[in-house]
DNA sequence: CTTATTAAGTCAAATGTATTGACTTAATAG
DNA sequence: CTATTAAGTCAATACATTTGACTTAATAAG
């Protein structure tokens, strides 16, 4: 009579939950409002003006907020508003890329401290794992140089690689990322670091960094089409980032496509790899980058044939998107070269028709957002830094500690 | 100095926040389990067994859980198992179609008590809200004689129409349905019945209700893709039902698909409405659906042809579905005849490869939902159901209210 | 210049829920 | 028959928000 089938159920909440929430929901507010004062928080969260009090007192005593400079606005008493102190926590942000990765320091509101970057021996993980501890342990010095006590501000470490992770097959990057996903690495930075980890892939990564400090600041349903070696959607759904049952929704780029008789994926259509194959480049040249930021400036004939190819795959995920999750506004953004990406935002308009055509928006459908070879280092810096202070169902519940 | 620019924030939560996630969170641990004793809630809410057994009580009081038979289980005091009282609360459902209306009565399982359909008279809402509202009166009667006092413990009306809501433009579906979009639909429905009134699109519906009863029980991310009139997609998304920023996510069928030069979406390929046309058959005759269901088990060469066409196009649909949202499974299921249904899941395989294909799977990618012309009802009548009693997030705020 | 009004923010007590730890009940194992 | 184990209750406590009165500090109006 031993049925002990395990009985799944979500978890329950208490006070600290409740309490929990509320303090992120106020950090939130500031993150979207900036400075506001205790009665504005309290009108906008609904919350009453004593727990206001209560809760930035506890903040204030955190460093996480700070009081500005009292305003006079008509009658009554002048307020004081409070806004996040940058210095309140940072995080470490290291992005696993095939040739190269890539650590940054930020702080509470996401501006880059420290940047560093070194190149990743090949044969995967056996050597590259000491390149990126010594890595992290240097961002981490510059930056309790930089600021003073980050060492215990420190909220996590994120890590950004592409995905997807854990699927069947090696995939069709045979380069070394098959073995990176073999390996622990959480584990190894965790024990290596002493610091928590998370794990995002890079699309994933450059929306949390466009939600932080870009496009997406404020929005809870956008969507980022991420372009670089391969091309993901980050998903932003109900304002947090959705990562599906293994964390891998948004692979958008190994959707088959059917033209001529044989099946691609998007990415190899439209991705910088399939730039690199068109140029005949060496995607492990360091200068590569600046040297196609260059020709899409001059708007030299081969890139631009590309560009207009890749246009029209990027309409068509673009519409299919806005379809498929009806968001406030997609997001072009990538590790591409700036000049590319804004070849291909121009070329890719107009849009195809879609249910985002409608009354009343206020946001165009398309915006450009960061495209930077440091943009997913900074997301995968953001992701800490969300978890730990953004407004997220996870957050009441009693498991999330 | 009047800047008087909205703040922008989450609501923030109290006690009853909390009290109120704790009841959701034990109603879906029975639904999900079937009965259970405090203690065994108590472990997997992670709450105390005093806090189980205050919620219980309480629960008990009104009506929503009883206890069962005590059951010995080894060694200690026997547990007494709480379920759910089917008869704790009813909803009703209203599918709006185009040329028929269907209304369910459901108790807080998902059992269908009560079902009625009526014709509905063209040029729309003018008419036929008088034929809706009679309707939903008569399923409301005959529910009060089957359960005495369910109209005390109605807790909503659950409208489910074809989508998209809100767009430009009128669709691509003359017959009607631009009509009912333009109407103040739930606001006639809610002062004509004194009930809350929901509204969702017949593929959500139908993703609601193979979440409550169906293939969907108890997963947090499941995608179902509806075949009807029209094909959407109902998501399930970190165990809520996702609706976009304008409740029109999941509307796949309105996908562009580019083949042999020119631009078709995805439903002109592979929905009802493409086999009515394949068929020369009028969308409108009653006698339709079972006929198509007749041909289709006796393998009809002209409905096979059909079938082996749409399957193609639905096998994309679901690799792009785990690509895009990697979901525990995908669900087919559909307004259309149960038979067909059946054809199309046997001819949709062998399935594409996608990132679904992962070591340790436990559930198929693709399983077969409901075909069954009243799902989308019963799923329209389990949203206010699952809007009352499932664990979501908006239900801590507090402009929940 | 004085007073009324308005709004921000504080204080202390009250309220609502979950928690704690001791206790009771009731079964099985040995 | 007794020890052990587990379910469930009781009473007191802890925690976070709420309530309503109060204080502070500004502008508007006469």
């Amino acid at each position: 009579m031993n049925d002990s089938r395990p009985i799944r159920a979500k978890s329950g909440t208490n006070h600290e939950g409740t309490s929990a929430h509320n303090r992120r929901v106020m950090i939130d507010a500031l993150r979207i409002n900036g400075a506001l004062s205790r009665a504005d928080l309290a009108r906008a969260t609904r919350l009453t003006k004593q727990t206001v009090s209560n809760i930035i007192e506890e903040l204030e005593r955190d460093g996480l907020v700070g009081s500005r400079d009292a305003v006079k606005k008509g009658r009554g008493q002048p307020s004081t508003p409070y806004g996040l102190v940058p210095q309140g926590a940072f995080a470490i942000g290291l992005q696993i890329d095939r040739h190269v990765t890539r650590a940054v320091a930020v702080d509470l509101v996401g501006s880059v401290l420290v940047r560093a970057e070194a190149g990743l021996p090949p044969r995967g993980p056996s050597r590259g794992t000491k390149v990126i501890l010594d890595l992290v342990a240097g961002v981490r010095s510059k930056l309790e140089i930089i600021a003073r006590q980050s060492e215990r501000r420190l909220v996590g470490l994120g890590v950004a690689m592409p995905g997807p992770f854990g699927v069947d097959g090696s995939g069709d990057d045979p380069w070394m990322m098959a073995a990176w996903q073999q390996f622990p690495l959480l584990e190894t930075l965790a024990a290596g670091t002493g610091l928590d980890v998370g794990l995002q892939n890079d699309a994933a990564a450059a929306a949390t960094a466009e939600r932080m400090v870009g496009a997406a600041h404020g929005l809870d349903h956008a969507v980022c089409l991420f372009v670089g070696y391969g091309i993901g959607a980050g998903l932003i759904l109900n304002g947090e980032l959705y990562g599906g049952a293994n964390g891998n929704a948004g692979e958008i780029g190994m959707a088959l496509l059917f033209a001529d008789g044989k099946s691609t994926p998007l990415e190899h259509r439209a991705s910088l790899a399939s730039l690199y194959e068109h140029l005949s480049a060496d995607p492990a040249d360091p200068a590569l980058h600046a040297r196609i930021n260059d020709l899409a400036l001059r708007g030299d004939p081969s890139i631009q044939a590309w560009v207009k190819a890749a246009a029209v795959d990027l309409r068509w995920s673009i519409h299919l998107i806005e379809t498929i999750f009806d968001p406030q506004t997609v997001i072009l953004c990538g590790s591409a070269p700036e000049a590319l990406v804004n070849s291909l935002i121009a070329a890719v308009g107009p849009l195809l028709p879609s249910i985002a055509e409608r009354r009343g928006r206020t946001l165009p459908r398309l915006q450009p957002g960061m495209a930077d070879p440091w943009s997913v280092a900074l997301g995968a810096a953001a992701g800490p830094i969300s978890r730990a202070f953004d407004p997220r169902f996870a957050a009441i519940l009693k498991d999330s500690l």
